[in-house]
RNA sequence: GGCCCGUUCGUCUAUCGGUUAGGACGCCAGGUUUUCAUCCUGGAAAGAGGGGUUCGACUCCCCUACGGGCUACCA
């Protein structure tokens, strides 16, 4: 049998890394199994619903590689994908069960069952509208028929009829057998009265009709595994396969990860920017592949000490065994640090492509851009870090003060002419290293003294790639103009 | 509170009854680079606690603790 996974997020904002991670693992899922990969867009609820996430999702997924087989924009045999655009289809389904005597209407106001909770909570118990109770409540149950059809031209839910003290057993693919007496449930709302399915009875329908044959989501989904298994039951269809994936935790302090800790913590939560304010991973330089290789270490392993993956080689290299069954906290300094190996992996004219680092090479010589990159590459842990990196290429900073404070004792203004004069008679500073060196020698100049003063003088600190490549890079006028205003700033100072 | 799931270095994890408990990030030290970073070498760092089962438990079972999730006409 085809293997048929899907993504099913709904449009509440964008779509976060924890989001992103179980698209991710949908979609190794598919391509490990020669299946299909859907996207289902669970647009239920029309109070939460906020425009363009759905495109957000469409953009995330397309720039992380996650394309689906099947979808809102592609379309495909079970379509529609969305929902919203399904409504006449859990119509159905809704009577046939209500037929069935699985499910039956409700009427009851929102108050009365406010109330109802709020009793219960005031004696530390949790109110459930099931088999213990419902027949004091407004329904089709307790109701006669005439009463029932006038009500039911008003506004009504539909509810699942639980029946007590069974054990309902369920199975997931990491955890295993779980069991459940089902007296512990409650009478589930499957359709609103909106008319509108919850998410639990569009879930089932849906990935009934769209031949699911694995749902992976979320573990905040595995306590109402035992709700969805009673809706198959009702129905007579076999479930598909459960996998429900650790969550993703707060780098620090309690809970999941939410979409707020972002700003917190320093580090962005979502793939891509939501509007002007909240930056995402690709804006702060990180490489798809990147992102999707640390996200795809958060709650799986491959079993070996390997670590690197591009994403088609973890599509071969994924598996059920991989997956861990904790929460994992999530870690920026890795998730950077697998960056920079993605990074480094690259060829410099490949990376060169890249919009971000384009942008920050702009301006300068075409024929230079390359070595610089080249030069440079090692160093980046995001793409964004070339900013910083190549600072000195077009100027140089205000000079950092402890260095200048050590080196003025032993004169670096004499020793900076000197050089300056040197280099002034070279041609070629492509040799410069094999010139200057021998030439320090030679007139005894002390070598620790003129690379540091040198360097200060070209890139105002002692950081940054090797000197020489800087001169190089910078150009003989350049290099000279720098050393000359060095000199003076340090005869200034004495 | 109730229910469900989980628990190996600070973090991500390997181990599928017998190991000096391995790797990675981070951290520390040394080396390379006459700088910083990269890179290389080394180091500190873990089985939540208590009971069983067993010749032998990180590994299997139970209890406790802790962590997480769910407990909506949200998903």
């Amino acid at each position: 049998m085809e293997t048929r996974v899907r993504f099913a997020p709904s449009p509440t904002g964008p779509l976060h890394i924890g989001g992103l991670r179980t698209a991710l693992f949908n979609y190794l899922f598919a391509r490990k199994n020669n299946g299909v990969f859907i996207l289902r867009v669970e647009d239920t609820d029309q109070n939460r619903y906020v425009k363009g996430s759905e495109a957000y999702i469409q953009n995330a997924l397309e720039w992380s590689g996650l394309i689906p087989d099947e979808g809102p924009s592609n379309g495909g045999k079970y379509g529609p994908y969305r929902q919203s655009e399904r409504r006449d289809i859990y119509q159905k389904y809704i009577s046939e069960l209500v037929q069935k005597g699985k499910a039956y209407y409700a009427f009851d106001k929102t108050e009365t069952l406010q109330d109802e909770r709020k009793k219960s909570e005031d004696k530390g118990e949790t109110f459930r509208y099931g088999a213990e109770n419902r027949m004091q409540f407004l329904n089709s149950l307790t109701l006669d028929k005439e009463d029932v059809d006038k009500r039911l031209e008003g506004s009504f839910v539909v509810r699942l009829k639980v029946d007590p003290g069974v054990r309902i057993t369920v199975f997931d693919e990491i955890r295993g057998t779980i069991e459940l007496d089902s007296s512990l449930l409650d009478d589930k709302i499957l359709m609103k009265s909106d008319g509108m399915p919850t998410y639990h009875f569009a879930n089932v329908v849906d990935d009934q009709l769209m031949k699911i044959t694995c749902v992976i989501r979320g573990e905040e989904w595995l306590p109402s595994l035992p709700i969805h298994q009673l809706i198959y039951d009702a129905f007579e269809w076999t479930s598909p396969k459960f996998m429900h994936l650790p969550l993703i935790l707060k780098p620090s302090g309690k809970g999941k990860l939410s979409k707020r800790d972002g700003d917190k913590e320093g580090f962005p939560v979502f793939p891509l920017a939501w509007g002007k304010e909240t930056f995402g991973f690709k804006e702060i330089g990180f490489l798809p592949k990147g992102l999707i290789n640390y996200l795809a270490l958060l709650g799986w392993n491959s079993g070996t000490e390997r670590e690197v993956y591009e994403l088609q080689e973890l599509e071969n290299a994924f598996g059920l065994d991989g997956i861990q069954k904790g929460g994992a906290r999530f870690d920026f300094e890795k998730a950077k640090w697998i960056n920079h190996q993605h990074i480094i992996k690259l060829e410099t004219h490949e990376l060169i492509e890249i919009p971000i680092i384009n942008d920050q090479l702009k301006g300068i010589d075409e024929a230079k851009q390359l070595k610089l990159l080249e030069l440079l590459k090692e160093r980046l842990f995001t793409l964004e870090d070339l900013k910083n990196e190549m600072e000195w290429i077009h100027n140089t900073t205000d000079y950092d003060e402890k260095v200048v404070k050590k080196l003025t004792p032993r004169d670096p203004a004499g020793v900076l002419q000197k050089i300056f004069d040197q280099i002034q008679q070279i041609q070629d500073l492509n040799n410069l290293k094999e010139v200057l060196m021998p030439w320090a020698k030679q007139n005894e100049i002390n070598t620790g003294l003129m690379m540091q003063s040198l360097r200060l003088a070209l890139v105002g600190k002692l950081a940054g790639p090797d000197v020489f490549q800087i001169c190089m890079l910078l150009g003989k006028d350049v290099t000279l103009k720098r050393i000359d205003r060095a000199i003076t700033f340090f005869n200034l100072k004495t």
